[in-house]
DNA sequence: TTGATTGCAAAGTGTTTGCAACTAG
DNA sequence: CTAGTTGCAAACACTTTGCAATCAA
């Protein structure tokens, strides 16, 4: 999406609800990947009284303004995560037990502008996807 | 009698039938990813007569048995492709007229290779979409 | 013949949307 | 007040399963 970003971060009207702060700590207290469906879980099992349509809601919209990292398991739940990094990222994902590496290299970034460029192509992006065996995977 | 070790894969009654020529047909035309209603699509507008469950059944059963490999994509679907050891290449794909550019340089291939590696994966098999705008589609 | 295979219809997933009730600012 | 939020219920897209008819060997 060649975005025009007339987006503000800490845009408009933006409520400090109840909801938003368990969903928030939730995110915050494991690190790891985890799904929409698995959130909401754990919050209902921690006494929150928050609705599964929530979940989604936030998750997707803190997602789409690039807070969360997200990625699909291969199960085909989308899993989210706080963002660790600022900067854009890849992962490397285990084919077989779904644990992700998260990879911080900027050689690929310059490798896809100048490849692109060479093309001839502008306002480029793109999204790379590693799989293989995890250590743990690689005998069975 | 003596129980013959049943361990060969392609064994027991298979048979050939027109639609899995017809699938078969279809994935080695296409050596890329595919989702099941993608291809089933292909089949149908080829004027084949091949049922959506069909090229389920038979898509899982052949990457059960491994002669497919299968990725998620971002958007929730399985793809699936035929299994090969032979490297592959990338594509640059125009967002705004779909035109697409072979990309043939190996510095992705070593440098997926090598992160691979440092994280303790093996195995490793990746792909890369490259998205932007084309020459003839930069100005509006 | 006979068991593998097909494919319609229906059931299951995970996720999104319509929208009336609710609430933070 | 009033626009941002919530969450039930229903809609959705992709995939799997039940099962009777079909067909290769």
């Amino acid at each position: 999406m060649p975005s025009p970003t007339t987006s503000n971060p800490a845009a408009a009207g933006e409520r400090s609800t109840r909801q938003k702060r368990a969903l928030a700590q939730a995110l915050d207290e494991t690190g790891e990947f985890r799904s929409a469906q698995s959130i909401h879980a754990s919050l209902r099992a921690g006494g929150e009284r928050v609705g599964l349509t929530t979940v989604y809601n936030q998750l997707r919209a803190l997602a789409d303004a690039g807070s969360l990292d997200t990625f699909r398991s291969p199960e085909g739940e989308t899993l989210y995560r706080r963002c660790r990094t600022e900067q854009h990222h890849h992962h490397i994902v285990c084919r077989r037990c779904g644990r992700t590496v998260e990879i911080e290299d900027d050689a690929v970034e310059s490798w896809a502008a100048s490849v692109a460029k060479r093309a001839g192509f502008t306002e480029v992006e793109h999204t790379v996807e590693i799989m293989g065996l995890c250590r743990d995977c690689r005998r069975t």
